[in-house]
DNA sequence: TATTGTTATACTCTATAACTATA
DNA sequence: TATAGTTATAGAGTATAACAATA
């Protein structure tokens, strides 16, 4: 009955992009985009951050960074604040619209999640979640022994 | 124990992103990206195509696919070959070359899964591919509304 | 010297629209 | 008239390298 292992990791990414398919959908209404998002579902997490301190969390360059605060500018969800100590540095900081699109982006997460998961048993969910909490650690731990 | 839906959901996307980091390292080590390994995907799915046909697979546009195609030419993935019985249309084929990096991509993509799953129990594994199934079910019928 | 951000430049993926050759 | 593919143009995301201001 289980059809075979590659099999299911299709299946795992075909839902992983239906997800993303569906957060482009979003994208298209609100005019973002996902890289934009990104950046801001980061500042959602982090508060205020400098381009620095993004780069990192979004595994970009700095200068990447700074094309996408442009665009977040440009469009009000974000502005470019000064660092109150290092006058080197910025902190980008949402906006009162900018914090409206993150509390949206949080709340449609969070009813995605309510209606994928929300009709699983409870047992059911549980054995998934470990299944998958397994498998990330495999894969952790072969990346690592690969580099 | 079954932390919340949305870790659930966090869970699923983290793996997904996982699997397409590790596809990233093979690209970086075949000069290929992920557009075209796509392309390439597609065309050890289908055989020889017309760009229109793979135009339609990949869910891009035909112009999209011309860039693609010269690329893979250019890199000695692919030739463009006369359509037997329509002028206009041109075949899309795999070169030798091309063929080996579509059975390396099959190799990796089926040890990867092994790798995975390969040590979760049979029964475990099944409810998972399970829970999968109705999820993606769930998820289609809900974009279709949607729309 | 090291760090923060920007300017300069370039490549890839993507799209729309207009065009050519063929059906 | 419709279809297959290309040229022209444009925008987004990404990268490296050189540079300015500040630490």
């Amino acid at each position: 009955m289980p059809s075979n292992l590659t099999t299911v990791l299709d299946k795992v990414l075909e839902l992983s992009n239906l997800v993303s398919a569906d957060l482009d959908q979003f994208l298209a209404d609100s005019g973002l985009t996902t890289a934009r998002v990104h950046l801001l579902w980061v500042l959602g997490l982090s508060g205020p951050s400098t381009q620095q301190s993004l780069a990192a969390a979004l595994d970009v360059t700095p200068r990447n960074v700074t094309g996408l605060v442009d665009a977040l500018v440009e469009s009000g969800h974000v502005t470019r604040e000064p660092h109150p100590t290092d006058r080197r540095a910025i902190l980008v900081t949402p906006t009162k619209p900018g914090k409206k699109a993150i509390d949206q982006l949080r709340a449609s997460h969070t009813e995605l999640a309510q209606v994928l998961f929300g009709d699983v048993p409870a047992r059911r969910l549980a054995m998934f979640e470990k299944t998958l909490d397994e498998t990330i650690t495999t894969f952790a731990r072969l990346m690592k022994e690969e580099s």
